[in-house]
DNA sequence: AAAGAAACTGTTCTAAAGAACAGTGTTCAT
DNA sequence: ATGAACACTGTTCTTTAGAACAGTTTCTTT
């Protein structure tokens, strides 16, 4: 569809846009490709936009924009904050390895919520097909019963299930062989359980 | 940290950038918020560049760049073409039913990689703790023994298990239930898994 | 009471950048 | 062989848009 040189074009546009954050005018552009003339830029963004893979905003300066990027809904950085136990409690280290990027309509939850992530070790939560490994992506809000919840208990870091039994609150290991946490002192509920990536090459059980 | 006038300037770039896909100029901020002049928006401008929550390029036409946006690598759309059977074979709708867009580096393939989402249905793959109603993303590539694959098999798409037992591909269900896929004639695998995304609020097992 | 930030007005200058027009030389399908 | 798309050159015009400077006013904070 695109002829070679405006492939050319179209991806030199994607490069200046990520790594810049913004569109070349079209002189950038000729001086890029060393054409002597700027219309030869111009020409070309004619054409991409012809054939509908850039929209051009008349009259607007660096106006490019990609037909995707419009569609998309807002994009959400979610900082990963480290490891979280769903086996025995254990510490959770505050620093941020790293950012996961999703959009708001995937993730299902609103665009003011405060989520962060948590990298699952432990297999306390197999029966609920949570695996070590895991990344869990987690939002700041109240529990409800029955909700996966990141808990801090007793200064450690635990992924659970928040269940409410005769109005008292108590956490749930979905394995057999893990206790559950049942009475528990100064329970905060750290973030609830909004998704779940697994990634990566091999996805061996 | 931001003034409540700041907190509102912010909030009309992300709205126009994310409506536009572009940075509104310093004389559209002004007729924006009815300012007399043009220098209101640039002092302003100026006031959220000294406090991180913007970036500059001086000299450039329209150059605002919010610092977490070039940060991020590049994200990646990536269509739902329907629901896949995890159990029994059934067909693939082909139809689109939506995107789902995450960047590269959380996935983990290439930028250029071919990739697709399908939703799981049934619980064939559950012992690989795959759910009913996950999201599977795949790749367009060659498998490996052991992968999880999408084939189609004799007209049907199924998700399973890709395993070589003596010199010969088969398909095998991560549920004892389920029997394996054996002798397979015209056997197509139409993506290998890369990645998996379970959203939803009730993350009920 | 003084100092400083914050939130502006009003004006001017200039560089950046889009747009338009008239061409030239290919290649390629009808 | 002829028109049409493609890939350019060269020039000019105008608008868009950033930048700079000199003020005013209203709050805080010390």
């Amino acid at each position: 569809m695109l002829t070679e040189r405006q492939q050319q074009l179209l991806e030199f546009l994607k490069e200046y846009h990520s790594s810049n954050g913004l569109m070349p005018s079209t002189r950038e552009i000729q001086v890029h490709f060393g054409f002597a003339s700027q219309t030869a830029a111009v020409s070309h963004l004619k054409a991409l936009e012809k054939k509908g893979v850039i929209q051009k905003v008349p009259g607007k300066a660096r106006a490019l924009v990609f037909p995707e990027q419009l569609e998309r809904e807002e994009i959400l950085d979610i900082p990963i904050y480290g490891q979280i136990a769903a086996g025995m409690a254990s510490e959770t280290e505050q620093q941020n390895e790293g950012c996961l990027s999703i959009d708001v309509a995937t993730l299902g939850v609103p665009r003011s919520a405060k989520t962060f992530a948590l990298k699952v070790r432990g297999d306390s939560m197999i029966d609920a097909h949570i695996m070590s490994g895991d990344c869990v992506i987690l939002e700041l809000k109240e529990p409800r019963r029955g909700d996966i919840v990141a808990a801090l208990i007793d200064g450690e870091t635990t992924l659970k299930r928040y269940v409410i039994k005769d109005g008292m609150p108590y956490l749930q290991a979905e394995n057999e062989l893990y206790p559950d946490l049942v009475p528990v002192r100064e329970l905060v509920i750290q973030g609830v359980m909004v998704a779940l990536l697994r990634r990566g090459e091999g996805m061996v059980a």
